[in-house]
DNA sequence: CAGCCGTGGGC
DNA sequence: TGCCCAAGGCT
C-alpha cells in the first residue's frame, strides 16, 4: 500500500537534502548511542540534548561502562535535560544490557520493549534508527504530519498507540531500508516543517498532495488537549530540590533545601518523593545526596 | 487511561 | 506575561 499524500520517493528525496547534521546520525554511531539520544530526546528539545549527548557517549561508550557508574553521577550527568527518572531508568536498562544481553543493544522490539524507559516510540526508534528494521515509529512529529497530509486534519486527536502504530504501518515503503529512512523522514519532516505552530507549507515536499492542504487547511476540530501546568507544581518543586543536591558536591543540610520553596508541607512530600524514587539518598547524618555518593 | 514526571525557549 | 511546545513512559 502507497499513500498518495506521503509518496516515499517524495520525502525521501527530500531527506537527503534537508536532513539535519544530527551527531547520532553518525553512520559510526552505535545501537548504544542510538538508544541514549531516544531516551534523551523523550519530551526535550534537541538543542539542549547535543552537548549531553557528546559528553555522555565520549564518557560511557558501552551499555557496561554506564552500568559501573553510580547512579548518583548518572543524575548529576543527566544535567538539566529534564525528568531525571529517565537517568535511572536508561542506568537500570544499561545494566540489564550488560548483564543480560552480553553489552549489546537488543534489537527486538519485543525485547527492547522489556527494558525500563522504553516504550512503544523508543523501542521501534531503536530498531528502525540502529538496526534498519521496517517498523512504525510513531512521535508526536509523525502523528502531526500523518494528521495533516492523510487525514486532512490541523493536528492529531488524542494518541492511541495501537491506533497510531497501524495508522502508519500502511505508509511504510516495502524495503527494510527504506522504511526505517522513511521513518526518519517523516519525523524530520514534522520537526522542521510540519510544525505544530506556523508549520512552513511553503517548504514543504508533499505541499500539492497534502489534505489539509486541500480542504483549505480547517482548524483543529478534536478534543480540547490537556494543558500541563508547571508553576507551582510538585514537578517544580522537585526539581528545585534535586537541583540544590544535584550542583552539591557533598551532601548537603536540610536547611538548604528549605530555602527553595517556602510551603513546606508541599516540600517535605516533593523530597519524600523524591527519596522514593531513588533520585536522592538521605546519609546517616540525615544529610541528602544523589544517590550512592553518601 | 488520565494524570503525573523537568526544563527552557519562543511568541 | 503566560501559554504552548519539545524524538514519551509509567502507573
Amino acid at each position: 500500500m502507497r499513500s498518495r499524500e506521503l509518496p516515499p520517493d517524495t520525502v525521501l528525496a527530500w531527506f537527503d537534502v534537508h536532513a539535519r547534521d544530527l551527531p547520532w546520525r553518525d553512520p559510526d554511531t552505535s545501537a548504544w548511542g542510538v538508544l541514549v539520544s531516544e531516551i534523551m530526546l523523550q519530551q526535550t528539545p534537541v538543542s539542549r540534548v547535543e552537548p549531553v549527548w557528546l559528553n555522555w557517549m565520549a564518557r560511557w561508550p558501552r551499555p557496561s561502562d554506564l552500568a559501573a557508574e553510580t547512579q548518583g553521577e548518572v543524575v548529576r550527568a543527566w544535567g538539566k535535560l529534564g525528568y531525571p527518572r529517565r537517568a535511572l531508568r536508561l542506568h537500570a536498562a544499561a545494566t540489564e544490557i550488560a548483564e543480560r544481553h552480553d553489552d549489546v543493544v537488543p534489537s527486538d522490539v519485543d525485547v527492547l520493549l522489556a527494558l525500563p524507559g522504553i516504550g512503544a516510540y523508543t523501542a521501534r526508534a531503536v530498531a528502525a534508527f540502529a538496526y534498519g528494521q521496517r517498523t512504525p515509529v510513531v512521535d508526536t512529529n509523525v502523528r502531526r504530519v500523518v494528521a495533516r497530509a492523510v487525514h486532512g486534519a490541523a493536528d492529531a486527536g488524542p494518541p492511541s498507540t495501537t491506533r497510531d502504530l497501524a495508522d502508519v504501518a500502511v505508509l511504510l515503503p516495502t524495503t527494510e531500508s527504506r522504511a526505517a529512512r522513511y521513518s526518519a523522514a517523516l519525523m524530520e519532516l514534522g520537526a522542521i516543517v510540519c510544525t505544530a505552530r506556523s508549520p512552513r507549507c511553503a517548504d514543504c515536499p508533499v505541499l500539492s498532495d497534502c489534505a489539509w492542504q486541500r480542504a483549505g487547511r480547517p482548524a483543529y476540530s478534536g478534543p480540547a488537549k490537556p494543558v500541563q501546568r508547571f508553576a507551582g507544581t510538585d514537578r517544580q518543586v522537585r526539581g528545585l530540590l534535586l537541583d540544590v543536591v544535584r550542583g552539591s558536591d557533598r551532601p548537603v543540610e536540610r536547611h538548604r533545601l528549605d530555602l527553595v520553596w517556602a510551603d513546606a508541607g508541599q516540600r517535605d512530600r516533593c523530597l519524600d518523593s523524591l527519596l522514593v524514587d531513588g533520585l536522592m539518598e538521605q546519609t546517616d547524618e540525615g544529610l541528602f545526596a544523589l544517590p550512592g555518593e553518601r
